[in-house]
DNA sequence: AAAAATCTTTGATAAATATCAAGTGTAGGT
DNA sequence: ACCTACACTTGATATTTATCAAAGATTTTT
């Protein structure tokens, strides 16, 4: 047995139920008696941890599990034949990744992870038996797909209408809007990607992401230093995100 | 009554069968017997009719049902609050539209008939009741969701990495590609969006979309007139377009 | 602790696309 | 068939962002 499995056996041997899970009404449906909530522990198999810079899925492997990410922070991407990479999005504890592979029962993106992370691998086998029996768990299951539907709208607005410093400011809301719903700050933030992975995610070349940084800080609307944030006037932020008329 | 709730009684008055409708493969499960396929039936409450122009939906409204368009042309597109819009997709005949609106159950984004339509009324309810009792139901609404997330990452990588040929030529690759699936000339077709459609969906103003076509047309690679393009050289719109799968 | 590697910032210039403007073509309505 | 929108094309110019380059900061390795 190599490190891995006896890590991924630990992992699984120790009791994972969502019923005490802190991140329960994060990436779970509300709602439960206490008999369902157990029922519901079934879903989760096991735990696995992917450690900073492993990849959690890849692209082409085959679909089995979508997975809930315990602590950490991931990044998906695709990337074309030719070499060209896209962050299709950031994920933070609570959010659920893998839903691309069920189309074609392989994945179309990779995930990798930003820092040590520890995921919940949920079988999409058991999601699914699971969901024809509880309707609440269904309904859930569909909303985490529309509203990752509905996020890959508004990327789609911020890459074709919007400029450079609008990108990074609605870019900026959003993280700090989705720490904050996980206790965090809601002025201060680490970012956990580099400006290139922004850039990547943004549409824009690492150099006008720095610039773009720094134009805020020039005008102190935030604080940077390297990947510490510090928002000041997120009023000011709002505003280069809504307003601008661009072309 | 006014005319429009009487054709829509004549509407829902047909019998409306998936288990007869030509575009089963298109939009429902395969894998069904006769039986099954009758249940089936019951997904769809009424059919309705959408002229060019009209909304099937608007963002904001109270989302009940999703739709499989049986006939036409539609857009989605999303809007800023100062006004910018941004098509997010354009469907065809046997795709489905209205998965934007299970999350908050009202929907984020406008369908607009780009030519008169028809579309199968599917109140979502139904859809979720059927689903828990039909794996196979179950599992390719989960594919049709799936199918749009992975999409929208293609789209993605189109805004954040392409050049305007590029993405142009992806586009009409993208279009002659799901028009055959139908049926329809692998070479040629009519566009049934303006070129500041196509620009909103790309990320491009008209007048780039514009030379673009145009530049295709004196490379000999398409023949353009006005809304008429026809392929004369896939392969050359697949080298300019060299990424990988886009849905 | 020093060295190497990586990430970030900033400046100068180039390239791509938007904007403005004018003219042409096409479709729909009377 | 004519008139009037509206859609499309094309040219000239402006703007934004990419590219190239180099230096500074941070982290990792030795």
């Amino acid at each position: 047995m190599n490190p891995e499995a006896i890590q991924e056996t630990i992992a699984a041997s120790i009791k994972v139920a969502c019923s005490d899970c802190n991140l329960r009404e994060l990436c779970m449906p509300v709602g439960f008696n206490l008999e369902d909530m157990q029922k519901l522990d079934e879903v989760v198999a096991t735990r696995r941890r992917v450690g900073q810079g492993e990849m959690l899925f890849r692209s082409g492997e085959a679909f089995t599990s979508i997975y809930a990410i315990r602590t950490g922070f991931f990044k998906t991407c695709v990337s074309s034949e030719d070499g060209r990479e896209q962050v299709t999005g950031f994920q933070m504890a609570g959010e659920i990744i893998g839903l691309d592979g069920i189309v074609s029962d392989h994945h179309s993106c990779n995930a990798i992870a930003l820092e040590d992370a520890e995921v919940c691998v949920m079988p999409f086998s058991n999601v699914e038996e699971l969901s024809r029996e509880f309707p609440l768990l269904q309904r859930h299951v569909h909303k985490v797909m529309s509203r990752e539907i509905v996020r890959e709208n508004s990327v789609m607005m911020l890459l074709g209408n919007m400029r450079a410093e609008e990108r990074l400011a609605a870019f900026l809301l959003n993280l700090v809007q989705r720490l904050h719903a996980r206790g965090l700050s809601q002025s201060e933030l680490v970012l956990r990607m580099s400006r290139e992975e922004i850039g990547s995610y943004l549409g824009l070349k690492l150099e006008t992401v720095s610039r773009a940084f720094s134009k805020f800080g020039e005008e102190g609307i935030i604080e940077v230093k390297q990947r510490y944030v510090k928002i000041i006037e997120p009023e000011a932020l709002k505003k280069i995100f809504k307003s601008q008329s661009y072309y």
